[in-house]
DNA sequence: GATTGACTTAGAGCGCGCTCGAACTTTTAG
DNA sequence: CTAAAAGTTCGAGCGCGCTCTAAGTCAATC
């Protein structure tokens, strides 16, 4: 039982698919990747650890491209290694920016799942009101907010 | 000068093409806008209003598909205003989720560009010692952690 | 009256990131 | 020994989100 592992079951661990390991080895994204006598893809730590690391890039959105690019100067070894951190540092200052974009919107959604709230106490009050039930009334709701017709 | 908007000035406003606002529009995304005699669109302070609610949906990475059936429902009027909310906090939770898988990451991010840094410093002394210069010397530089092969 | 330029529609095309199909070989279970 | 499952290569195809082209209309300027 060594630790090199067929294509599916680095495709169950990673959750791609062999398809797509397979693709990212074309592309130059993954390899070399050690091989049985018949020709079968066999998969050492080193290369999981790889995978790992292309995912959180994934993750972060990083273009094929440019883990491409990165993927190359990998494969160039030690003096690579400050090239490569500046891609790094390029790529996270991106990520944080939108980070930031996202939970700003994320914020605005919030704002919006609120003021739906408020309008559905409203038109819950209405119906009741139309049908003649003038009672149910628990709060005051805020008539009608100026909402700037975002909806 | 009224608060109607040539579709380029709402290009610029916006930061989308023309292009790509005739297509929402197209599809469904928007609409309906104004129009001129001579058929020109001319956008409406709560269609702008719409169209930011829409960028924010975006920022979001909500898929096209999602905004359709959203702005269906938004057509469709008060009704629809519960569906609307829970459309919204469905989305909202994924968001949320997948910002903070991105903070993960960018940790991880973080972590490597600091490994990359020790390698440049253990780099540049090896090199240093190569060529006969052993002083340089300031902080013990940790020989080579065990990164597990992440590169 | 002619030209310039912003606008219109309908529909084709593109870049990205996979995803799948076809045809074939190897491995594994019964 | 056989049959099914899992692997291989090569190349085509797809869904998404635009993006652009072509052909034409209209408004304003020379």
């Amino acid at each position: 039982m060594e630790p090199h592992l067929s294509i599916d079951e680095v495709a169950r661990r990673t959750g791609l698919t062999a398809h797509t390991l397979r693709y990212y080895e074309r592309i130059g994204l993954i390899g070399p990747v050690g091989r049985t006598a018949s020709g079968q893809r066999r998969y050492a730590p080193s290369n999981m650890a790889w995978i790992e690391f292309l995912l959180r890039l994934r993750t972060t959105r990083m273009p094929i491209g440019k883990m491409q690019a990165f993927a190359a100067l990998r494969g160039a070894g030690d003096p690579t290694v400050p090239a490569r951190r500046q891609m790094l540092e390029e790529h996270l200052a991106e990520v944080l920016t939108e980070i930031e974009a996202m939970r700003c919107a994320a914020d605005a959604l919030q704002a919006k799942i609120e003021y739906y709230r408020s309008c559905e106490q409203r038109l819950a009050l209405e119906s009741s009101i139309e049908r003649g039930n003038e009672h149910e009334q628990r709060k005051s709701v805020p008539a009608r907010t100026g909402q700037a017709e975002g909806d």
